[in-house]
RNA sequence: CGCGGGGUAGAGCAGUCUGGUAGCUCGUCGGGCUCAUAACCCGGAGGUCGCAGGUUCAAAUCCUGUCCCCGCAACCA
Protein backbone atom coordinates (compact mmCIF):
# COMPACT_ATOMS: atom_id res chain seq x y z
CA UNK A 1 0.00 0.00 0.00
CA UNK A 2 1.61 3.28 -0.77
CA UNK A 3 2.02 5.98 1.95
CA UNK A 4 -0.01 9.38 2.38
CA UNK A 5 1.63 11.77 1.01
CA UNK A 6 2.62 15.25 2.59
CA UNK A 7 3.67 18.22 0.75
CA UNK A 8 5.01 21.00 3.29
CA UNK A 9 6.67 24.14 2.17
CA UNK A 10 9.08 27.29 3.60
CA UNK A 11 8.58 30.29 2.25
CA UNK A 12 11.32 31.42 -0.45
CA UNK A 13 13.94 33.46 1.21
CA UNK A 14 14.62 36.91 -0.46
CA UNK A 15 18.23 37.07 -1.51
CA UNK A 16 19.11 40.03 -0.31
CA UNK A 17 21.34 39.29 1.86
CA UNK A 18 22.21 36.62 4.84
CA UNK A 19 19.30 35.49 6.63
CA UNK A 20 19.24 36.08 10.45
CA UNK A 21 18.61 33.69 12.98
CA UNK A 22 14.95 34.64 12.82
CA UNK A 23 14.85 34.02 9.02
CA UNK A 24 16.57 30.73 9.62
CA UNK A 25 13.73 29.42 12.18
CA UNK A 26 11.64 28.63 9.65
CA UNK A 27 13.49 25.90 7.76
CA UNK A 28 13.61 24.57 11.46
CA UNK A 29 10.25 24.34 12.46
CA UNK A 30 9.77 23.42 8.99
CA UNK A 31 12.08 20.51 9.34
CA UNK A 32 10.87 19.59 12.53
CA UNK A 33 7.63 18.70 11.02
CA UNK A 34 9.20 17.10 8.04
CA UNK A 35 11.13 14.88 9.78
CA UNK A 36 7.97 13.69 12.13
CA UNK A 37 5.74 13.05 9.38
CA UNK A 38 8.39 10.75 7.91
CA UNK A 39 8.77 9.63 11.35
CA UNK A 40 4.81 8.67 10.96
CA UNK A 41 5.24 6.93 7.74
CA UNK A 42 4.62 9.87 5.57
CA UNK A 43 5.87 9.90 1.59
CA UNK A 44 7.49 13.55 2.60
CA UNK A 45 8.41 16.41 -0.04
CA UNK A 46 10.08 19.00 1.57
CA UNK A 47 10.38 21.95 -0.78
CA UNK A 48 12.69 25.17 0.28
CA UNK A 49 14.36 27.69 -1.67
CA UNK A 50 15.32 31.37 -2.55
CA UNK A 51 13.00 34.52 -4.15
CA UNK A 52 15.98 36.54 -6.57
CA UNK A 53 14.72 39.06 -8.72
CA UNK A 54 12.99 42.54 -8.15
CA UNK A 55 14.57 46.07 -8.03
CA UNK A 56 16.54 45.59 -4.34
CA UNK A 57 18.46 42.91 -5.71
CA UNK A 58 19.27 44.99 -8.95
CA UNK A 59 20.21 47.84 -6.87
CA UNK A 60 22.41 46.05 -4.46
CA UNK A 61 24.14 44.08 -7.38
CA UNK A 62 25.16 47.37 -8.86
CA UNK A 63 25.96 48.62 -5.59
CA UNK A 64 28.39 45.67 -5.57
CA UNK A 65 29.87 45.77 -8.78
CA UNK A 66 28.67 42.35 -9.68
CA UNK A 67 25.92 41.17 -12.26
CA UNK A 68 22.60 40.31 -10.18
CA UNK A 69 23.15 36.88 -11.00
CA UNK A 70 26.13 36.89 -9.47
CA UNK A 71 24.96 38.44 -6.38
CA UNK A 72 22.00 36.01 -5.80
CA UNK A 73 24.37 33.11 -7.20
CA UNK A 74 26.50 34.16 -4.00
CA UNK A 75 23.78 34.67 -1.56
CA UNK A 76 21.36 31.80 -2.85
CA UNK A 77 24.64 29.53 -2.25
CA UNK A 78 25.29 31.01 1.86
CA UNK A 79 21.32 30.56 2.56
CA UNK A 80 22.24 26.40 1.40
CA UNK A 81 24.89 26.86 3.50
CA UNK A 82 23.27 27.71 6.69
CA UNK A 83 19.92 25.45 6.18
CA UNK A 84 22.41 22.62 5.44
CA UNK A 85 24.35 23.56 9.03
CA UNK A 86 21.58 23.79 10.51
CA UNK A 87 20.71 19.92 9.63
CA UNK A 88 17.35 20.39 7.47
CA UNK A 89 16.59 17.79 5.61
CA UNK A 90 14.43 20.06 2.38
CA UNK A 91 14.15 17.40 -0.77
CA UNK A 92 14.69 20.55 -3.12
CA UNK A 93 16.29 23.68 -3.21
CA UNK A 94 14.65 26.05 -5.73
CA UNK A 95 15.45 29.24 -7.13
CA UNK A 96 13.41 31.71 -8.91
CA UNK A 97 16.18 32.45 -11.41
CA UNK A 98 15.71 28.71 -12.49
CA UNK A 99 15.03 28.74 -16.26
CA UNK A 100 11.93 26.13 -15.59
CA UNK A 101 10.55 28.44 -13.21
CA UNK A 102 10.80 31.36 -15.85
CA UNK A 103 9.70 29.61 -18.62
CA UNK A 104 6.72 28.34 -16.38
CA UNK A 105 5.81 31.88 -14.62
CA UNK A 106 6.03 32.91 -18.40
CA UNK A 107 3.13 30.49 -19.37
CA UNK A 108 0.79 31.34 -16.01
CA UNK A 109 1.18 35.17 -17.36
CA UNK A 110 0.00 34.58 -20.83
CA UNK A 111 -2.81 32.12 -19.21
CA UNK A 112 -4.14 34.58 -16.82
CA UNK A 113 -4.03 36.97 -19.92
CA UNK A 114 -5.90 35.12 -22.14
CA UNK A 115 -8.47 34.47 -19.56
CA UNK A 116 -9.27 37.93 -18.52
CA UNK A 117 -7.65 38.10 -15.17
CA UNK A 118 -4.97 40.01 -16.15
CA UNK A 119 -5.00 43.01 -17.73
CA UNK A 120 -2.88 46.08 -18.83
CA UNK A 121 -3.06 49.66 -16.56
CA UNK A 122 -1.32 52.27 -15.13
CA UNK A 123 0.65 51.82 -11.86
CA UNK A 124 0.54 55.17 -9.54
CA UNK A 125 2.72 55.72 -6.47
CA UNK A 126 5.12 58.08 -4.56
CA UNK A 127 8.03 57.74 -6.48
CA UNK A 128 11.76 58.88 -5.42
CA UNK A 129 13.90 59.53 -7.99
CA UNK A 130 17.40 59.15 -6.54
CA UNK A 131 16.36 56.09 -4.63
CA UNK A 132 14.41 54.77 -7.81
CA UNK A 133 12.12 53.51 -5.73
CA UNK A 134 7.94 53.54 -5.47
CA UNK A 135 6.74 53.73 -1.85
CA UNK A 136 3.00 53.77 -0.68
CA UNK A 137 1.33 56.38 1.63
CA UNK A 138 2.06 54.16 4.76
CA UNK A 139 5.84 53.28 4.26
CA UNK A 140 6.83 57.14 4.00
CA UNK A 141 8.62 59.00 6.75
CA UNK A 142 6.95 61.83 7.82
CA UNK A 143 5.92 62.26 4.23
CA UNK A 144 9.29 61.34 3.05
CA UNK A 145 11.03 59.24 1.22
CA UNK A 146 11.82 55.94 3.99
CA UNK A 147 15.40 55.20 2.47
CA UNK A 148 16.72 58.76 1.84
CA UNK A 149 14.60 61.02 3.71
CA UNK A 150 13.89 62.84 0.56
CA UNK A 151 11.04 64.20 -1.35
CA UNK A 152 8.84 61.77 -3.34
CA UNK A 153 6.88 62.23 -6.54
CA UNK A 154 3.25 61.21 -7.79
CA UNK A 155 4.33 59.30 -10.84
CA UNK A 156 3.12 56.37 -12.71
CA UNK A 157 3.83 53.90 -15.10
CA UNK A 158 2.38 51.15 -17.21
CA UNK A 159 1.61 48.13 -15.64
CA UNK A 160 -0.09 44.62 -15.76
CA UNK A 161 -2.87 43.69 -13.19
CA UNK A 162 -4.44 41.01 -11.46
CA UNK A 163 -8.26 41.52 -11.22
CA UNK A 164 -8.64 40.06 -7.39
CA UNK A 165 -11.94 41.35 -7.39
CA UNK A 166 -12.67 38.50 -9.91
CA UNK A 167 -12.23 36.23 -7.09
CA UNK A 168 -13.26 38.24 -3.93
CA UNK A 169 -16.76 36.49 -2.97
CA UNK A 170 -15.38 33.18 -3.84
CA UNK A 171 -12.42 33.88 -1.51
CA UNK A 172 -14.72 34.86 1.46
CA UNK A 173 -16.76 32.14 0.94
CA UNK A 174 -13.67 29.56 0.78
CA UNK A 175 -11.99 30.80 3.77
CA UNK A 176 -15.59 30.33 6.26
CA UNK A 177 -15.73 27.43 4.96
CA UNK A 178 -12.43 25.96 5.57
CA UNK A 179 -11.23 27.46 8.88
CA UNK A 180 -8.35 25.76 9.27
CA UNK A 181 -7.21 27.06 5.14
CA UNK A 182 -5.56 30.10 7.29
CA UNK A 183 -3.71 29.22 10.88
CA UNK A 184 -3.23 30.29 13.38
CA UNK A 185 -7.23 31.01 13.76
CA UNK A 186 -6.95 34.97 14.56
CA UNK A 187 -4.96 35.47 11.19
CA UNK A 188 -8.26 34.50 9.66
CA UNK A 189 -10.73 36.95 11.17
CA UNK A 190 -7.49 39.85 10.24
CA UNK A 191 -7.35 38.95 6.61
CA UNK A 192 -11.45 38.79 6.37
CA UNK A 193 -11.89 42.20 7.95
CA UNK A 194 -8.99 43.59 7.33
CA UNK A 195 -8.38 43.01 3.59
CA UNK A 196 -10.99 41.13 2.13
CA UNK A 197 -14.36 42.57 2.94
CA UNK A 198 -13.72 46.01 2.58
CA UNK A 199 -12.82 45.18 -1.13
CA UNK A 200 -9.76 43.82 -2.75
CA UNK A 201 -7.56 45.95 -5.19
CA UNK A 202 -6.11 44.78 -7.95
CA UNK A 203 -2.69 43.47 -7.70
CA UNK A 204 0.17 44.88 -9.57
CA UNK A 205 1.93 42.20 -11.55
CA UNK A 206 4.47 43.38 -13.72
CA UNK A 207 6.35 46.34 -13.58
CA UNK A 208 8.77 48.52 -16.55
CA UNK A 209 10.92 50.33 -14.39
CA UNK A 210 13.72 47.67 -13.48
CA UNK A 211 15.05 44.73 -15.52
CA UNK A 212 15.78 42.26 -12.77
CA UNK A 213 12.88 40.14 -13.61
CA UNK A 214 11.10 37.26 -15.79
CA UNK A 215 10.34 39.30 -18.90
CA UNK A 216 6.19 39.42 -19.93
CA UNK A 217 6.63 37.54 -23.23
CA UNK A 218 3.65 39.29 -25.07
CA UNK A 219 5.11 42.84 -23.94
CA UNK A 220 8.75 42.82 -23.33
CA UNK A 221 9.22 46.07 -22.07
CA UNK A 222 7.72 44.54 -19.09
CA UNK A 223 9.21 42.12 -16.40
CA UNK A 224 6.57 39.92 -13.37
CA UNK A 225 6.53 41.24 -10.69
CA UNK A 226 7.30 39.64 -7.50
CA UNK A 227 4.16 37.40 -6.33
CA UNK A 228 3.26 36.04 -9.48
CA UNK A 229 6.77 35.13 -9.83
CA UNK A 230 6.99 33.98 -6.13
CA UNK A 231 4.35 32.20 -4.67
CA UNK A 232 4.31 30.25 -7.88
CA UNK A 233 7.41 28.32 -6.73
CA UNK A 234 5.12 25.86 -4.79
CA UNK A 235 3.97 25.01 -8.23
CA UNK A 236 6.27 25.40 -11.23
CA UNK A 237 8.98 22.58 -9.25
CA UNK A 238 7.15 20.27 -9.28
CA UNK A 239 5.99 19.75 -12.78
CA UNK A 240 2.74 22.27 -13.55
CA UNK A 241 2.52 22.96 -17.01
CA UNK A 242 -0.70 25.51 -17.83
CA UNK A 243 -0.14 23.00 -21.12
CA UNK A 244 -0.57 19.79 -19.01
CA UNK A 245 1.31 19.13 -15.73
CA UNK A 246 3.54 16.16 -14.93
CA UNK A 247 2.32 13.30 -12.61
CA UNK A 248 4.90 14.70 -10.35
CA UNK A 249 2.51 17.26 -9.89
CA UNK A 250 -0.52 15.29 -9.37
CA UNK A 251 1.11 13.06 -7.22
CA UNK A 252 2.04 16.30 -4.64
CA UNK A 253 0.06 18.87 -5.03
CA UNK A 254 -2.42 20.20 -3.48
CA UNK A 255 0.69 21.13 -0.62
CA UNK A 256 -0.36 20.14 2.72
CA UNK A 257 1.32 23.03 4.59
CA UNK A 258 2.60 26.15 3.55
CA UNK A 259 4.89 27.38 6.53
CA UNK A 260 5.63 31.61 6.22
CA UNK A 261 5.87 34.11 8.87
CA UNK A 262 2.95 35.96 9.74
CA UNK A 263 4.15 38.84 7.84
CA UNK A 264 3.41 37.80 4.79
CA UNK A 265 0.19 35.92 5.14
CA UNK A 266 -1.63 37.96 3.07
CA UNK A 267 -0.29 37.09 -0.01
CA UNK A 268 -1.10 34.09 0.62
CA UNK A 269 -3.91 33.53 1.76
CA UNK A 270 -5.60 36.21 -0.61
CA UNK A 271 -3.18 36.31 -3.76
CA UNK A 272 -1.99 33.10 -3.63
CA UNK A 273 -5.45 31.24 -3.61
CA UNK A 274 -6.58 33.88 -6.16
CA UNK A 275 -4.12 33.11 -8.60
CA UNK A 276 -4.35 29.13 -8.42
CA UNK A 277 -8.16 29.49 -9.41
CA UNK A 278 -7.45 31.58 -12.09
CA UNK A 279 -5.14 28.23 -13.56
CA UNK A 280 -7.97 26.04 -12.04
CA UNK A 281 -5.65 24.59 -9.91
CA UNK A 282 -6.45 23.47 -6.16
CA UNK A 283 -5.95 25.14 -3.48
CA UNK A 284 -3.35 24.49 -0.55
CA UNK A 285 -4.64 23.12 2.59
CA UNK A 286 -3.15 25.07 5.02
CA UNK A 287 -1.60 28.09 5.60
CA UNK A 288 0.53 28.75 8.79
CA UNK A 289 1.99 31.82 9.59
CA UNK A 290 4.21 31.33 12.04
CA UNK A 291 5.36 33.79 14.63
CA UNK A 292 8.46 35.55 15.11
CA UNK A 293 11.49 35.24 16.96
CA UNK A 294 13.25 38.28 18.72
CA UNK A 295 16.20 39.41 20.26
CA UNK A 296 16.16 40.94 23.71
CA UNK A 297 11.98 41.42 22.59
CA UNK A 298 13.16 43.31 19.77
CA UNK A 299 12.17 42.68 16.20
CA UNK A 300 15.34 41.15 14.87
CA UNK A 301 17.16 43.60 11.87
CA UNK A 302 20.16 44.03 10.20
CA UNK A 303 19.69 48.12 10.85
CA UNK A 304 19.05 47.61 14.24
CA UNK A 305 22.58 46.01 14.33
CA UNK A 306 21.06 43.18 16.67
CA UNK A 307 21.24 40.36 13.58
CA UNK A 308 21.99 37.11 15.44
CA UNK A 309 23.10 34.40 13.17
CA UNK A 310 22.12 30.71 12.75
CA UNK A 311 25.38 29.53 11.59
CA UNK A 312 27.53 31.54 14.53
CA UNK A 313 25.03 30.59 17.45
CA UNK A 314 25.48 26.88 15.85
CA UNK A 315 29.23 27.50 16.60
CA UNK A 316 28.88 28.25 19.86
CA UNK A 317 26.33 26.06 21.43
CA UNK A 318 26.09 23.42 18.72
CA UNK A 319 23.13 22.84 16.11
CA UNK A 320 20.83 20.29 18.14
CA UNK A 321 21.12 23.60 21.48
CA UNK A 322 19.74 25.79 18.94
CA UNK A 323 17.45 23.44 17.39
CA UNK A 324 15.76 22.98 20.57
CA UNK A 325 15.88 26.56 21.49
CA UNK A 326 14.12 27.95 18.97
CA UNK A 327 11.76 25.24 18.23
CA UNK A 328 10.98 25.28 22.56
CA UNK A 329 10.86 28.91 23.01
CA UNK A 330 8.53 29.50 20.32
CA UNK A 331 5.29 28.05 21.47
CA UNK A 332 2.37 28.50 18.87
CA UNK A 333 1.06 31.88 18.39
CA UNK A 334 3.13 34.23 20.55
CA UNK A 335 6.71 35.66 19.09
CA UNK A 336 9.38 34.20 21.27
CA UNK A 337 12.43 35.53 22.74
CA UNK A 338 16.50 35.20 22.18
CA UNK A 339 19.27 36.00 24.06
CA UNK A 340 22.25 34.18 24.73
CA UNK A 341 21.70 33.80 28.31
CA UNK A 342 18.27 32.14 27.70
CA UNK A 343 20.06 29.67 25.51
CA UNK A 344 22.78 28.74 27.90
CA UNK A 345 19.80 28.47 30.53
CA UNK A 346 17.82 26.14 28.17
CA UNK A 347 20.74 24.07 27.17
CA UNK A 348 22.02 23.51 30.32
CA UNK A 349 18.71 22.73 32.17
CA UNK A 350 16.85 20.83 29.21
CA UNK A 351 19.41 19.41 27.33
CA UNK A 352 22.53 19.19 30.07
CA UNK A 353 20.64 18.15 32.89
CA UNK A 354 17.35 16.67 32.18
CA UNK A 355 18.13 14.71 29.38
CA UNK A 356 22.15 14.36 28.85
CA UNK A 357 22.86 13.51 32.52
CA UNK A 358 19.71 10.96 32.55
CA UNK A 359 21.08 9.09 29.57
CA UNK A 360 24.76 9.42 31.38
CA UNK A 361 23.72 8.36 34.85
CA UNK A 362 21.58 5.42 33.52
CA UNK A 363 23.87 3.86 31.52
CA UNK A 364 26.68 4.18 33.82
CA UNK A 365 24.75 2.31 36.25
CA UNK A 366 23.90 -0.39 33.96
CA UNK A 367 27.92 -0.73 33.51
CA UNK A 368 28.63 -0.62 36.87
CA UNK A 369 26.14 -3.10 38.40
CA UNK A 370 25.49 -5.31 35.18
CA UNK A 371 28.70 -4.79 33.09
CA UNK A 372 26.54 -3.28 30.70
CA UNK A 373 24.01 -6.27 30.20
CA UNK A 374 20.70 -5.35 30.93
CA UNK A 375 17.58 -7.62 30.38
CA UNK A 376 13.79 -7.33 31.52
CA UNK A 377 13.92 -9.47 34.30
CA UNK A 378 10.43 -8.42 34.95
CA UNK A 379 10.52 -7.99 38.77
CA UNK A 380 8.15 -5.36 38.86
CA UNK A 381 6.66 -2.92 41.96
CA UNK A 382 3.66 -0.46 41.33
CA UNK A 383 6.01 2.96 40.63
CA UNK A 384 6.66 0.91 37.45
CA UNK A 385 3.20 1.03 36.50
CA UNK A 386 3.18 5.50 36.17
CA UNK A 387 6.52 5.46 34.50
CA UNK A 388 5.34 2.58 31.80
CA UNK A 389 2.39 3.98 31.33
CA UNK A 390 3.68 7.15 30.36
CA UNK A 391 6.36 5.90 28.14
CA UNK A 392 3.38 4.27 26.17
CA UNK A 393 0.88 7.18 26.02
CA UNK A 394 4.05 9.68 24.87
CA UNK A 395 3.33 8.70 21.35
CA UNK A 396 -0.14 10.00 20.80
CA UNK A 397 0.92 13.03 23.03
CA UNK A 398 3.17 14.48 20.95
CA UNK A 399 1.00 13.34 17.64
CA UNK A 400 -1.89 15.76 19.53
CA UNK A 401 0.33 18.12 19.61
CA UNK A 402 2.45 18.05 16.37
CA UNK A 403 -1.40 17.70 14.93
CA UNK A 404 -1.78 21.21 15.84
CA UNK A 405 1.20 22.24 15.11
CA UNK A 406 2.46 22.99 18.63
CA UNK A 407 5.85 22.29 18.30
CA UNK A 408 7.26 23.84 20.90
CA UNK A 409 4.17 21.75 23.34
CA UNK A 410 5.34 18.59 21.90
CA UNK A 411 8.85 18.63 22.81
CA UNK A 412 7.02 19.28 26.53
CA UNK A 413 5.55 16.19 26.53
CA UNK A 414 8.88 13.95 25.75
CA UNK A 415 10.91 16.17 28.63
CA UNK A 416 8.08 15.24 31.04
CA UNK A 417 8.96 11.78 30.53
CA UNK A 418 12.47 12.60 31.16
CA UNK A 419 11.82 14.42 34.05
CA UNK A 420 9.80 11.35 35.41
CA UNK A 421 12.58 9.34 34.48
CA UNK A 422 14.69 11.41 36.74
CA UNK A 423 12.48 10.91 39.72
CA UNK A 424 12.15 7.49 38.61
CA UNK A 425 15.31 6.90 39.79
CA UNK A 426 15.01 8.51 42.93
CA UNK A 427 11.75 6.38 43.80
CA UNK A 428 13.80 3.43 43.17
CA UNK A 429 17.17 4.20 44.65
CA UNK A 430 19.24 1.63 42.39
CA UNK A 431 22.56 2.43 44.24
CA UNK A 432 20.52 0.85 47.31
CA UNK A 433 19.24 -2.05 45.18
CA UNK A 434 23.13 -2.54 44.26
CA UNK A 435 23.72 -3.41 47.47
CA UNK A 436 21.32 -6.14 48.18
CA UNK A 437 22.09 -9.34 46.15
CA UNK A 438 18.55 -10.35 46.59
CA UNK A 439 17.51 -7.12 44.84
CA UNK A 440 20.08 -7.66 41.64
CA UNK A 441 16.64 -8.55 39.55
CA UNK A 442 14.91 -5.87 40.77
CA UNK A 443 17.71 -3.19 39.81
CA UNK A 444 17.57 -4.96 36.35
CA UNK A 445 14.15 -4.65 35.88
CA UNK A 446 14.49 -0.99 36.92
CA UNK A 447 17.35 -0.11 34.90
CA UNK A 448 15.09 -1.72 31.99
CA UNK A 449 12.59 0.79 32.22
CA UNK A 450 14.96 3.55 32.33
CA UNK A 451 16.61 2.72 28.77
CA UNK A 452 12.99 1.60 27.59
CA UNK A 453 11.74 5.28 28.55
CA UNK A 454 15.24 6.82 27.17
CA UNK A 455 14.77 4.74 23.79
CA UNK A 456 11.45 5.80 23.29
CA UNK A 457 11.94 9.93 24.35
CA UNK A 458 15.45 9.55 21.59
CA UNK A 459 13.22 8.27 18.91
CA UNK A 460 10.69 10.99 19.53
CA UNK A 461 13.22 13.57 19.23
CA UNK A 462 14.35 12.89 15.97
CA UNK A 463 12.30 15.23 14.38
CA UNK A 464 13.99 17.64 16.91
CA UNK A 465 17.32 16.98 17.69
CA UNK A 466 18.25 14.36 14.90
CA UNK A 467 22.01 14.17 16.02
CA UNK A 468 21.34 13.69 19.53
CA UNK A 469 18.67 11.12 18.83
CA UNK A 470 21.00 9.21 16.45
CA UNK A 471 23.51 9.56 19.27
CA UNK A 472 21.76 8.39 22.02
CA UNK A 473 20.80 5.32 20.28
CA UNK A 474 24.38 5.12 19.20
CA UNK A 475 25.20 5.12 23.28
CA UNK A 476 22.62 2.69 23.63
CA UNK A 477 23.59 0.54 21.41
CA UNK A 478 20.06 -0.58 20.07
CA UNK A 479 17.78 -1.05 17.12
CA UNK A 480 14.62 -1.07 17.94
CA UNK A 481 12.96 1.48 16.30
CA UNK A 482 9.00 1.31 18.22
CA UNK A 483 7.32 3.93 19.97
CA UNK A 484 5.92 1.99 23.01
CA UNK A 485 7.67 -0.03 25.54
CA UNK A 486 9.03 -3.18 24.51
CA UNK A 487 9.77 -6.35 26.77
CA UNK A 488 11.88 -8.61 24.96
CA UNK A 489 15.12 -5.38 24.01
CA UNK A 490 18.15 -6.45 24.93
CA UNK A 491 21.04 -3.68 26.05
CA UNK A 492 24.50 -4.12 25.54
CA UNK A 493 28.01 -2.46 25.13
CA UNK A 494 26.78 0.67 25.90
CA UNK A 495 29.25 3.61 26.02
CA UNK A 496 28.30 6.76 28.33
CA UNK A 497 28.85 10.15 26.55
CA UNK A 498 28.41 13.79 27.49
CA UNK A 499 25.56 14.53 25.16
CA UNK A 500 25.24 18.32 25.66
CA UNK A 501 28.23 19.83 28.37
CA UNK A 502 27.13 22.09 30.58
CA UNK A 503 27.89 25.90 29.59
CA UNK A 504 29.29 28.31 31.80
CA UNK A 505 27.44 31.16 31.81
CA UNK A 506 29.65 34.20 32.71
CA UNK A 507 32.76 32.18 30.41
CA UNK A 508 30.29 31.78 27.44
CA UNK A 509 28.59 35.40 27.59
CA UNK A 510 32.35 37.11 27.67
CA UNK A 511 33.58 34.75 24.71
CA UNK A 512 30.82 36.27 22.99
CA UNK A 513 31.44 39.58 23.58
CA UNK A 514 35.06 39.36 23.16
CA UNK A 515 34.43 38.18 19.30
CA UNK A 516 32.02 40.29 18.44
C1' C B 1 -14.57 54.89 17.64
C1' G B 2 -9.49 51.21 11.42
C1' C B 3 -8.16 45.68 12.40
C1' G B 4 -5.84 42.03 15.38
C1' G B 5 -2.80 40.06 19.55
C1' G B 6 -1.25 40.73 24.57
C1' G B 7 -1.02 42.62 30.01
C1' U B 8 -1.32 35.93 35.52
C1' A B 9 4.86 35.11 41.38
C1' G B 10 11.84 37.89 39.93
C1' A B 11 11.86 35.88 34.32
C1' G B 12 9.19 33.16 30.43
C1' C B 13 4.48 31.04 29.74
C1' A B 14 -0.35 27.74 30.46
C1' G B 15 -5.17 28.20 32.28
C1' U B 16 -10.05 32.13 29.76
C1' C B 17 -14.18 28.81 24.66
C1' U B 18 -17.16 24.57 28.62
C1' G B 19 -17.09 30.21 35.77
C1' G B 20 -16.02 26.55 41.30
C1' U B 21 -9.37 25.60 45.97
C1' A B 22 -4.20 29.88 40.58
C1' G B 23 -0.61 25.83 37.45
C1' C B 24 4.16 24.79 34.62
C1' U B 25 9.50 25.70 33.41
C1' C B 26 13.57 28.67 35.15
C1' G B 27 15.50 31.47 39.26
C1' U B 28 15.56 31.83 44.75
C1' C B 29 15.59 29.59 49.93
C1' G B 30 15.66 25.00 52.89
C1' G B 31 16.05 19.65 52.99
C1' G B 32 17.25 14.70 50.82
C1' C B 33 20.30 11.47 47.92
C1' U B 34 25.10 10.05 45.88
C1' C B 35 24.26 6.34 40.13
C1' A B 36 25.39 10.90 37.21
C1' U B 37 27.40 16.48 33.65
C1' A B 38 27.96 20.66 41.51
C1' A B 39 23.67 16.77 38.47
C1' C B 40 19.02 14.39 40.33
C1' C B 41 14.61 14.19 43.99
C1' C B 42 11.40 16.63 47.87
C1' G B 43 9.56 20.96 50.30
C1' G B 44 9.03 26.43 51.31
C1' A B 45 8.68 31.60 50.14
C1' G B 46 6.82 34.69 46.38
C1' G B 47 0.76 36.48 42.62
C1' U B 48 -5.25 41.98 45.05
C1' C B 49 -4.55 37.08 37.51
C1' G B 50 -3.38 45.73 34.10
C1' C B 51 -7.35 49.03 36.41
C1' A B 52 -12.69 50.12 37.57
C1' G B 53 -17.58 48.57 37.58
C1' G B 54 -21.43 44.67 36.59
C1' U B 55 -23.76 39.47 36.41
C1' U B 56 -23.43 35.22 39.93
C1' C B 57 -23.82 31.43 45.80
C1' A B 58 -18.97 31.66 43.13
C1' A B 59 -15.03 35.36 37.97
C1' A B 60 -8.13 35.10 35.82
C1' U B 61 -12.43 32.84 33.30
C1' C B 62 -18.82 35.95 31.27
C1' C B 63 -20.49 41.46 30.35
C1' U B 64 -19.30 46.93 30.23
C1' G B 65 -15.84 50.73 30.54
C1' U B 66 -10.76 52.25 30.88
C1' C B 67 -5.19 52.38 30.76
C1' C B 68 -0.69 50.40 28.76
C1' C B 69 2.42 47.30 25.23
C1' C B 70 3.01 44.99 20.38
C1' G B 71 1.86 43.79 15.32
C1' C B 72 -0.91 44.93 10.69
C1' A B 73 -2.96 49.01 7.78
C1' A B 74 -2.49 46.41 0.64
C1' C B 75 1.01 45.95 -4.14
C1' C B 76 7.83 46.73 0.59
C1' A B 77 10.36 39.56 0.41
Amino acid sequence: MENKKYYISTAIAYTSGKPHIGNTYEIILADAIARYKRLKGYDVYFQTGTDEHGEKIELKAKAKGVSPKEYVDEVAAEIKRIWDTMNTSYDRFVRTTDPHHEEIVQKIFNKMYEKGDIYKGEYKGLYCTPCESFWTESQLVDGKCPDCGREVEEKSEEAYFFKLSNYQDKLVDYIEKHPEFIWPESRKNEMLNNFIKPGLQDLCVSRTSFDWGIPVTIDPKHVVYVWLDALTNYITNIGYDPDGSSEEFNKWWPADLHLIGKDIIRFHTIYWPCFLWSLDVELPKQVFGHPWLLTNNDKIGKSRGNAIYADDLAKLFGVDAVRYYVLHEIPFANDGNLTYELLIERTNTDLANTLGNLVNRTISMANKYFDGVVKNTKVSEDVDLSLIKMINELDSKVENKMDKLEIGFALDEIFDLLRRSNKYIDETCPWQLAKEEDKKDRLQTVLYNLLESIRVCAKLLYPFLPETSDKIFKQINISDQSLAFNDNNEYKDMVPEVLFARIDKDKKLKEIEENS
